[in-house]
DNA sequence: GCAACCGATTGCAAAACGCAATCAGTTTGA
DNA sequence: TCAAACTGATTGCGTTTTGCAATCGGTTGC
């Protein structure tokens, strides 16, 4: 583990956990993705990312304390992948990077609308999503109370983008 | 100027932006330490970056069209450095960035009191700080209307952090 | 039994990084 | 006037990180 740090600024500090191209990318896939294992995060994201990199990267973000690892019961061979507290926290850090992307960046909108409705749900939606995560990642038990949950609204969201695409895309090609 | 993208996922993009260890750090030293010219970021820094990756970034950063660059009238050498509003509006983020380094990772108190007032003042201060840097970086008119600026707030605040540490200290040493 | 799948590991080339020295032009101060 | 200090970089060079492809031993489903 690295302890040496350049500096104790608080940005600083941060930039050294996940200032690099791929540890946001995985917890990306695993907050809003889902992916709880190895091949899950080595083939569903959509940058590629590759194996050997994704090895290191989870190791190291267990060293940090972001991830925690187990066995599955199901499958011997099989690990998953948990997010901690510390990583759980990192929701609103991600709805205002995506926030600010949709804004500056040529961002394309099947890949944003989650962004989206995360930015109009505001910090409600991201404290009941962040309850929905520590519920899977945790163990903790939690209220939801029926309302409808925030992981099913941001895929419902997506899938409505990609159908209306498609439709588009058929008229396109019918005319 | 790179067009490639991995993907048009808004976090992707972000990342792309400054998912490295030195773009926010130069970013955090224009806008909360007021640093404007080379020499400022390469030896105001703390954390001590080398000059050929400064340029680098800085090139890199206009690029993106997070910077631009203007002649210094005062010195014929001279190159000044502006945020633009893309910029600007990562005011937020950072202070996000800030508020969760401060809980989860291991920062020093003269380094963080910053960030502990901008998590305190919330997004109006946030809003107040940001037309400052318009102000000072794109030469937008600002109606401050008397209220002591931000960035004096936070200098003052850090000051006394210094202050109390050194006090103490003295003390220490007097025992 | 055997193909597909599991979480990695290895080898290797390319790119990025970090450091120190250096550059030519500008300003400062004695 | 003239040297020293300072301006924003640039170059060379060795180390580290990255990205890609192939591969590994073990497990599971059929």
């Amino acid at each position: 583990m690295k302890t040496e740090h350049r500096s104790g600024c608080p940005i600083n500090l941060s930039l050294e956990v996940f200032g690099d191209r791929w540890s946001l990318i995985i917890l990306r896939d695993m907050i809003f993705g889902g992916k709880r294992h190895f091949r899950e995060l080595l083939n569903g994201s959509i940058e590629g990312i590759a194996s050997n990199i994704l090895a290191d990267r989870l190791k190291r973000l267990m060293e940090l304390g972001m991830l925690t690892k187990a066995d599955d019961p199901s499958h011997k061979q099989k690990a998953i992948y948990s997010l901690t507290e510390m990583a759980i926290t990192l929701v609103p850090i991600m709805a205002h990077l995506g926030a600010w992307g949709r804004v500056w960046l040529p961002v394309s909108e099947e890949l944003s609308i989650r962004a989206e409705l995360l930015e109009k749900g505001g910090p409600p939606l991201w404290e009941q999503f962040m309850d929905e995560l520590r519920h899977d990642h945790l163990g903790t038990p939690v209220a939801a109370a029926g309302r409808p949950s925030v992981r099913a609204t941001l895929q419902a969201g997506y899938e409505a983008v990609v159908a209306r695409k498609a439709s588009s895309a058929g008229q396109a090609a019918a005319s």
